[in-house]
DNA sequence: TTATAAATTTAGGTTAACCTAAATTTATAT
DNA sequence: ATATAAATTTAGGTTAACCTAAATTTATAA
């Protein structure tokens, strides 16, 4: 890599550097879904050492995109959050645009988005989406915010917690394992999919259901990583 | 800018850093407009000190991507001339992909694939090549090199050498400047356009020409950035 | 042909982001 | 309540790519 200074190559919005904008994008998504943000949780899915987290956390704090609390933990201000936030936008929608314009597969997309959110200029960001057509989820059902920093959730729960005779519909499937994802389409899951939960096998929690009228066993693992909301109780 | 190491993170093909690739394709283009490649102009080229230059020049021909002949100047090794065309490969098809999927200006996209050529995957590439439908110019009518490294240049000459009277065709506009290109269109020249020659003013070179059944003044700075072929000599 | 100018290289220094090892603080477990 | 373990921070060091200033080499012009 490259060039050792603050960003003023890149793109309209005067920016941080492809590490800083990877930090904030995984400080920001941490915090929503473990709710704080330590040192270590940072280390660990940054795969960075704790001690350089522990120096960049410093250096956030100092130029107020974060406020760092010693010993305890990080929490983005709300100039980190939108910064946050573009972030992921661009993200989203550079994956929703691998999908549907290039013909990707959803457990392709995110290594690719992964390096070009980072150099993804404003001008780049409203063509896509111009192009999409305003989309508000990406293809694995996360919410694409707006470009001011809104985010609209959907009311999902993680599929393991659905009790038998339900019938439930896909509404996002969590992109931290592309072997998941694989595996998951193959077994014939997609956004939106209606399944009929049959059973829950009580010595591994893991769940019968009915696809496409097959019947298939989900794994635990997997229905924690399905996100669906009931459409029959029964 | 971010990590110093070389780059394991990207891409299938094991590369060279973000710089390193810049310093690669400009030595070739260089190289292929004007000949020779010394530590000066590819210093006035990449905006970066002759110092640094001579360093990094040093540390190419270690790694034989080019030969060094010291004082002298440089030149690409075989290996570096497939390096380098591959990522003007990535450039152009990216500039194509702009213009023709995403509606860009032909003035507007070479910052944009200045940024992404260098992360762009195999794949990728290959997908974009795809629903381009392999084409072999990109939007400024340069030559587009095949994934083997082949690039076939077409029999172009700047117009300021056409003469009165001569019915030329536009192959190729230089996109060096983007300003340039902008005013370029702004007159009606897009590629393919037919041209007629009517006078060379003997003061200032300047070409008065007819594009469009419209008479246009062309200055010669303008007319030496336009690339045409004859297709009548009268 | 030799002095000066221009180009190039080398020397020495900076910065961002990383690292390991040591020091410190907080949490936990008897 | 205190000792040990875990988490965090600080200290000190590395690397790639940059820089300026000084030294060297090559080119030019009187």
């Amino acid at each position: 890599m490259i060039r050792a200074h603050a960003d003023t190559t890149n793109k309209e919005t005067i920016m941080a550097s492809e590490q800083i904008e990877n930090y904030i994008k995984n400080i920001y998504k941490l915090s929503s879904n473990e709710g704080k943000v330590t040192t270590s949780s940072l280390s660990e899915k940054l795969q960075i050492s704790p001690a350089s987290v522990s120096e960049m956390i410093k250096k956030l704090a100092e130029e107020r995109t974060l406020t760092h609390t010693p010993y305890k933990g990080v929490e983005l201000t709300e100039e980190g959050k939108k910064l946050a936030l573009r972030i992921i936008r661009k993200h989203r929608l550079w994956e929703m645009f691998l999908v549907e314009v290039l013909h990707f597969r959803w457990d392709e997309i995110d290594d690719e988005a992964e390096r070009f959110e980072h150099i993804m200029s404003d001008t780049m960001e409203e063509k896509i989406d111009h192009v999409l057509g305003h989309p508000n989820i990406d293809p694995h059902g996360d919410p694409i915010p707006t470009r001011d920093g809104e985010i609209h959730c959907t009311m999902s729960y993680p599929m393991i917690e659905s009790h038998p005779g339900m019938r439930v519909r896909v509404l996002r499937v969590s992109d931290s394992n592309s072997d998941l994802l694989k595996y998951v389409s193959s077994i014939g899951i997609t956004l939106n999919k209606q399944i009929r939960i049959k059973q829950k096998m009580s010595f591994d929690n893991s769940l019968l259901v009915v696809i496409n009228k097959k019947e298939i066993n989900i794994s635990s693992t997997i229905a924690e990583n399905i996100f669906v909301e009931t459409i029959e109780k029964e």
